[in-house]
RNA sequence: GGCGGCGUCGCCAAGUGGUAAGGCAGUGGUCUGCAAAAUCACUAUACAGCGGUUCGAUUCCGCUCGCCGCCUCCA
C-alpha cells in the first residue's frame, strides 16, 4: 500500500511520492491574527495535522512551514483588518497581533494540534517580498504604476489551472470594483502604496507602501522550503483566488513547479451555512471548549473527512462524545490491566490475538493511506475496540505481553496518529498510589458490605470512574 | 452567468458496478448491592427523483429538484 493524496491540481488522487527523498516539505495558509480562532480554523489546521502526523508515522522527515498573516488586508470598506482590530482594543498593530498570535498557539496546544517547524510572519519577511517583487518586475511579469506594482495575468497563460478557471469567464461576471489603473481587470496587486495614514507601511524601490495579500505565501513559503514545494495546503476558499496567484508569481518568479500536491480542506457549516468571520455566524474555539472536551472537538472534526463539509451542531458533537468515550473507555481498561498484568504466560489466544492486532493495523493504515480516511480509520478503531473488549471479557489469564501489544497499537493509532488523547496519562500517574490505596480500601469496605462507605470514594477520584 | 461539490437508517458518517462499515440514539438479555461501564442480540421499506448504459447501479452518463462553496477579505 502506498499513500495517495487528492491533489486539487490533477482532481484526483496520486500517489505521494516527495521531491527529495525521505524528506516532505509542506506549507499551509495559517490564520491572519486579528481576533481569536474559531472552529473553522479547527477544522482546518487540525487536518493538516493528521497529514503532518501520518507522514511522520511513515518515517518521513516533515519540515512543516505556516504563517501567520500580521499585514492587514483590504476589506470592502477599505479598512485593513489589524488595523480595525488595533482601534477596537485600543492597541497598537503589533500589540494587538501579538495577542491573538499567542491565543492562536495555546488554541492549538489544547486540541492537541503540533507546532509547524516554522511560523513565519508577514511583517518579518518584507524584504523578501520586496525582492520577490522586484524580479517579477525584472522578468517582465508585473507592472508599477503610481506607486503600486501589479501583476500582469497575460504574460502567465495558465493562470486559473488550480481553480479550472478562464479569466475571460469571470470578467464578465466580475462585481469587484476594478482599479482604473490595472491594465487587466484580473492583475492583482503586488504592492500597495500606502496613504500617508495608513499605519503599517514600509519603504520599497516604490515608494512607501505595503504588500499585497498573496505574495507574502510565495515569499515565505520559497524561503523556507526552496522553489518547489510537495504539498501546499488551505481551505478550499482560498484556492482562487489567493492560491492561483501565489502559483502565478511563485512560477513565473522561478520557472518551476511551485507545488506538487495542493491539499484543501472543507468548510465547517452552521445550518448548511459556512461559518466565517464575515458571516459572523463562528464560534471561537475558546467558546467551545467552555462546553467541549479538546479531544471531543478533535474526534467530531476527524468523523467527517478533511475534504467534506462539517455541519456544526450540539447533537452531532455530543453523540461524537459519547462515542469517543468508548474507545476512552477501552484504552483505560487496557491500561489498567496492563498494571496487574503477569508475566507467565498461560493463555492460549496470544498468537491468535496477535493476528487479530495485525489486521485491524493493516486496516486502519489502509483508511489512511487512501487520502487521510479519517472516519473510515475510527470506525476501525471502534472495531478494534469492541474486539478487545470481548477478548477481555472472555479470558480470564491474559498475558503482559498480549495486553502490551494491545496497548501500543491502540496508543500509536488513536494517540500518535489521530492524535486524540484517550486518557489523561499525567493525572494517573501522579496520584497513581493514592488511588490505588482508595480502591484497596473501597474493594475491603464493599466484602464487609460497608456500601455507603463504599460509595463514597468514587466522588473523591478526579477521573477514571471505569477503573472501579 | 461561470467553475466546483454535495444529497446514504431518527441523528452523525464511510463505501462499493453484483442490494450497504462504524458511531450516537432506541429495545431486549448478561454482568452488578444499586448504578455506571462493558458485552451480546435486535431494530429499521437508509443510497433525493426520473431516464439511459449494463446481465446487473446506490456506485457510470444525462436531466430535474434541493443544498452548499468559490468567482470579493476568509481556514
Amino acid at each position: 500500500m502506498a499513500l495517495k493524496i487528492y491533489n486539487t491540481l490533477t482532481r484526483r488522487k496520486e500517489e505521494f511520492i516527495p521531491l527529495h527523498q525521505g524528506e516532505v516539505r509542506m506549507y499551509v495558509c495559517g490564520p491572519t491574527v486579528y481576533s481569536d480562532a474559531h472552529l473553522g480554523h479547527a477544522k482546518s489546521y487540525i487536518s493538516f495535522d493528521i497529514i503532518v502526523r501520518y507522514l511522520i508515522y511513515l518515517g518521513y522527515r516533515v519540515k512543516y512551514v505556516q504563517n501567520l498573516t500580521d499585514v492587514g488586508h483590504l476589506l470592502d470598506t477599505g479598512e485593513d483588518r489589524i488595523l480595525m482590530g488595533a482601534k477596537r482594543e485600543k492597541l497598537d498593530p503589533m500589540e494587538l497581533v501579538e495577542n491573538y498570535i499567542r491565543r492562536y498557539f495555546e488554541d492549538m496546544d489544547a486540541l492537541n494540534v503540533l507546532a509547524p517547524n516554522i511560523s513565519p510572519r508577514a511583517t518579518a519577511h518584507i524584504l523578501e517580498q520586496i525582492e520577490l517583487i522586484e524580479l517579477l518586475l525584472q522578468k517582465g511579469y508585473a507592472y508599477k504604476i503610481n506607486g503600486s506594482v501589479y501583476f500582469d495575468i497575460t504574460k502567465f497563460p495558465s493562470y486559473g489551472k488550480l481553480s479550472g478557471r478562464k479569466i475571460e469567464d469571470q470578467v464578465a461576471g466580475a462585481r469587484v470594483e476594478i482599479r482604473d489603473e490595472k491594465q487587466h481587470p484580473a492583475d492583482f496587486v503586488l504592492w500597495v502604496k500606502a496613504t500617508p495614514e495608513h499605519i503599517m507601511q514600509w519603504n520599497s524601490p516604490w515608494g512607501k507602501g505595503y504588500p499585497g495579500w498573496h505574495i507574502e505565501c510565495s515569499a515565505m513559503a520559497m524561503k523556507y522550503l526552496g522553489e518547489t514545494l510537495d504539498i501546499h495546503g488551505g481551505g478550499m476558499e482560498n484556492m482562487f483566488p489567493h492560491h492561483e496567484c501565489e502559483i502565478a508569481q511563485s512560477e513565473a518568479a522561478t520557472g518551476k513547479q511551485f507545488v506538487r500536491y495542493w491539499v484543501h480542506n472543507n468548510m465547517i457549516l452552521v445550518n448548511g451555512v459556512k461559518m466565517s468571520k464575515s458571516l459572523g455566524n463562528f464560534t471561537i474555539i475558546r467558546d467551545a471548549l467552555n462546553k467541549y472536551s479538546p479531544e471531543q472537538i478533535r474526534f467530531f472534526i476527524l468523523t467527517t473527512h478533511y475534504r467534506s463539509p462539517v455541519d456544526f451542531s450540539d447533537a452531532a458533537i455530543q453523540g461524537a462524545g459519547e462515542g469517543m468515550r468508548k474507545l476512552q473507555t477501552t484504552f483505560e481498561r487496557l491500561s489498567e490491566i496492563l498494571r496487574y498484568a503477569q508475566n507467565d504466560n498461560k493463555e492460549t489466544g496470544t498468537l491468535k490475538i496477535n493476528k487479530l492486532l495485525d489486521e485491524y493495523k493493516q486496516k486502519f493504515m489502509e483508511a489512511m493511506d487512501d487520502d487521510f480516511n479519517t472516519p473510515l480509520a475510527i470506525g476501525v478503531l471502534f472495531d478494534l475496540s469492541r474486539e478487545l473488549n470481548a477478548y477481555l471479557d472472555k479470558e480470564t489469564q491474559v498475558s503482559k505481553q498480549t495486553i502490551t501489544a494491545a496497548y501500543q497499537l491502540y496508543d500509536k493509532l488513536g494517540s500518535e496518529i489521530l492524535g486524540l488523547t484517550l486518557y489523561s496519562k499525567h493525572t494517573l500517574m501522579e496520584a497513581d498510589k493514592y488511588i490505588e490505596l482508595l480502591i484497596e480500601i473501597r474493594n475491603d469496605l464493599r466484602s464487609i458490605k460497608q456500601w455507603e462507605l463504599a460509595d463514597k470514594i468514587p466522588n473523591f477520584l478526579p477521573s477514571s470512574p471505569s477503573l472501579l
